[in-house]
DNA sequence: CTAAACCTTGTAGCAACTACAGCTTCAAGT
DNA sequence: ACTTGAAGCTGTAGTTGCTACAAGGTTTAG
């Protein structure tokens, strides 16, 4: 736990995290990564520490956390003696947003297969997919889940 | 399908297709709508054609589409004597993208009520969350679907 | 005819990175 | 010790898909 030595380099750190060393620089740019210590030559050194930081950082990030929520998460966790309501509240409303885009897409999901099947190689003339996307009934479902601007938050799987 | 009277001004167009003028004059600009015919005084004037077309636009953006598959779609669409394959290959892929994010989201869902149930307001010190996004054994599922580097696809939810 | 509501262009901003260019440093081999 | 090549440095600009101004011009309803 107290043994730190700043032995690691930001391109191992970021293989050890699965990112690029250019994140990492920007991790600390915009302070979720306290400031490197650095080699006589300016280099970044890390220690283990870093390498759990970064790795709750990615994380978070792939688990839909924006950077702010990462940010406050970190805040807390680095305040271990605070209560976790917070923490709970971060995560409650999380799980709120997740479920509405696990209902979309899988709504998308159906869709997509029900074109597939459908297209069975003919002309574009004729082809479902086109169809479905222009009067696609997922705006039924969309509506479903609140009524409000969702539209905008779909997840980019392009 | 002929009688296309340009009588619906920017606004107007925008919200038929659930958007902003704004978002109408980016897609000009990008290519995904034809330049509109314009009045003496230099306004936009559009056509019922051009509601189609940008409800498809929208349609597909919500369905997660990027622009550029929505302007593969759109050229294939504008030539309907051709084979639909490249209609069902994009689909085909796009659906893969879906379901390996409805697995990692619904992977999310589930910590994320793991989280909730065992939070059970405490001190951030014992608090599952944290822990549960420090080591969460996310990766292996991630991993399980192609190995490949997906980490920076996933939905942001903030 | 006037005033509100709408439209115009152009530019800048947002998130969350990613990619350069042009240079310096480090580590490993000889 | 020296060389060489990979890796690191900073700073800036690009990416995607919009969104938000500012500073004016046009349309339309009363």
């Amino acid at each position: 736990m107290s043994s730190i030595r700043q032995i690691i380099s930001i391109g191992e750190l970021a293989r050890r995290a699965d990112c690029k060393p250019e994140t990492v620089r920007y991790y600390e740019r915009i302070g979720l990564l306290r400031d490197a210590l650095r080699t006589e030559g300016g280099q970044r050194r890390y220690g283990e520490d870093a390498v759990r930081r970064l790795t709750f950082i990615r994380h978070a990030r792939d688990f839909g956390f924006s950077v702010e929520a990462v940010r406050e998460l970190l805040a807390m966790s680095d305040q271990p003696d605070m209560p976790c309501q917070e923490v709970d509240a971060i995560a409650r409303h999380h799980l709120e947003k997740v479920e509405s885009h696990l209902q979309r897409l899988s709504a998308l999901r159906d869709e997509l297969q029900r074109m597939i099947t459908q297209c069975a190689g003919g002309k574009v003339e004729n082809c479902r997919i086109i169809e479905v996307i222009s009067d696609h009934q997922l705006c039924i479902s969309e509506n479903a889940h609140g009524g409000s601007r969702l539209a905008q938050g779909v997840p980019s799987v392009d």
